[in-house]
DNA sequence: CCTGGTTTCTACAACGTTGTAGGCAACGTT
DNA sequence: AACGTTGCCTACAACGTTGTAGAAACCAGG
């Protein structure tokens, strides 16, 4: 049913290792024993054994993406476009979903399957530096904020100057009560830390005082803790009349408390998010949010991994950041000025 | 940096076999020599080689889902739920995403990496029955409509019932002028054709004729697939007073349409989807749909395969059908009858 | 027809693991 | 004391592939 090499060889009457070179293209095979071999690969169908290859070989010919959940959209379409940039550089993906705790994120970076991957592209939320350092084995390439200047190759974007960015545009719309909503004070917040950075520098920049009140924490950044912490705003009485939030399903769960509020997007309250995820572009109304370059990420993220699994292992980490753009959409349009 | 067997025996003066058998949970192993070897294992930071394992067993406790795209929150929200499943049972899961096209589909069915996968989970667009069929590889399972009573096990829903039913939910909210989104002639509108039929048999079942006006074809089932259609039909001048769109992406494609015309959900126009998508829990407004169940879907399929994989590969395919649940929303509210 | 260089091919070993067959103690039974 | 039984362990071979070294076939030039 399954064959092997010696099969084909037999076959085609030549030795093993001739149709081994067939297979893998090597050179100097005369173009008639060429033919005779492809013909008997094509008539028994065979395929060869990867396990016996990569045995042979040390190298799988896989790698791995682990992220937190496969659902969250910005993980979707992130390992989509991994996924999509791997198949082009002969790679297969094998995805993971760590959930995000330490133990699954722990094992995961431990090596999946252990010489079952040639390299890993991790984006963690609870391990740190620390827990990643002295772990010898596959090379690694981190995604996101938590681990930056860490042991391995990192990509990411500036989160700080982006949420400046996406602050001083409500501000330039003539906003002045902007309520910021995903703050985190845990471990895992370190997003939400860089985002809030980036919020206070922009309203200081306006010369606008920061307000503990218009900060929402949001324990998770799914859209239910978005309507929740927006509806905590409102209940609080201090009605902000733009919102930050730090992710897209923040905003879009904020949409949805504004609408079952009673409250215009954008004519009362102005909204604003962050990733630039598909359903951003169709809500009602259609969601201003910073644009991170997904694609280029993925680029960088599986090209410095060829490159520490084909070349120097010990070279000192690389730091790259990919670019991210300002989309404004409706949900941040100027109101019409009353004439 | 990486270990053996061979220096894990060395280390504890033991034979390779014998370290293997610890490592494998072999009973006849004296308590004193478990633990030296344990502690060697520990030492050295033993990690078994799955290729050679694999190589030697014939399995590699790998299985593969392909998917046509990540990013389609269906798809993505099932590929949760399998790999979710899988690693309860000790498995992991590759993703294969297939674009959806015939080519990279066969390569997919034909075998990822053959001998690198033990079975595959293969939710197919282009490909049919007899393109499956004769491919003595890898135990297969099939999801979707796109392949039933086909040369693999299956597992899909009654898309036929379901769309019946949530044509009938339509009309039995007092709408007259229905609508469908999500037509398809093409080969790969396997789906289109099944909840075209529900559509239309919930039609006859109230006695309303079945107006080809009111079907818009949608060439894929993206958002931006939706509005278009949404925006054809309102063009044409057949005003419907309620939408059946054949997934939900399409719906919150027509939502955004119907804003965009200045048209109230559901007030003036009454939509309904089907996938049950996060996105549609949340949106403005939130959108009725069919639900269908994808942790049991994700259960039922991995099941299926381990069998498949552990056991009899000759037995007839299996058809199961996972059960789906009307989920009616606030976009097919009936309007506030004025008194 | 021989020589020397190139091309083409082959035999062998090795990658790290586990199944098989068997050996050596220690034990209880006759 | 001899014997079979059991428990623990080891040596060897094999899984299917590819790198290495070298043998065989081929070709051109004298």
């Amino acid at each position: 049913m399954r064959h092997r090499l010696k099969d084909v060889a037999e076959r085609a009457g030549v030795s093993v290792k001739t149709v081994s070179n067939v297979v893998n293209g090597y050179q100097h095979v005369r173009p008639t024993t060429r033919t005779r071999v492809e013909q008997a690969i094509a008539e028994l169908n065979y395929r060869p054994n990867l396990s016996a290859r990569n045995l042979r070989k040390g190298r799988t010919g896989v790698i791995a993406l682990a992220v937190p959940e496969l659902d969250i959209p910005y993980f979707a379409e992130l390992a989509r476009h991994v996924v999509t940039t791997a198949a082009e550089l002969g790679w297969t993906v094998l995805i993971d979903q760590t959930g995000g705790g330490p133990e699954r994120e722990r094992a995961a970076a431990a090596g999946i399957g252990d010489h079952l991957i040639d390299g890993l592209i991790f984006s963690p939320l609870a391990l740190t530096a620390e827990d990643l350092t002295g772990l010898d084995g596959t090379p690694m390439v981190l995604l996101g904020e938590r681990v930056d200047h860490g042991p391995a190759d990192h990509v990411g974007i500036d989160n700080v100057t982006a949420a400046r960015e996406v602050t001083a545009h409500l501000i330039g719309l003539g906003h002045r009560r902007i309520a910021a909503i995903g703050a985190q004070g845990t471990a895992e917040g370190a997003s939400a830390r860089l985002r809030l950075a980036g919020y206070a520098a922009a309203l200081a920049d306006a010369g606008i005082t920061y307000d503990e009140r218009l900060v929402a924490p949001a324990p998770a950044w799914h859209r239910a803790d978005g309507a929740a912490a927006m509806r905590h705003l409102l209940d609080t009485g201090v009605r902000p009349d733009a919102v930050f939030c730090f992710n897209d399903t923040l905003a879009l769960g904020a949409l949805r408390a504004l609408h079952e509020a009673g409250l215009r997007v954008p004519a009362d309250v102005a909204v604003a998010g962050f990733d630039d995820i598909e359903d951003g572009r169709f809500s009602i109304p259609t969601l201003t949010t910073i644009a991170p370059d997904k694609a280029r990420i993925a680029k960088l993220a599986v090209e410095l991994l060829a490159n520490r699994i084909a070349g120097d292992r010990q070279a000192p980490p690389k730091e790259l950041t990919a670019p991210h753009y300002l989309t404004p959409r409706e949900s941040t349009t100027p109101p019409p000025t009353p004439t």
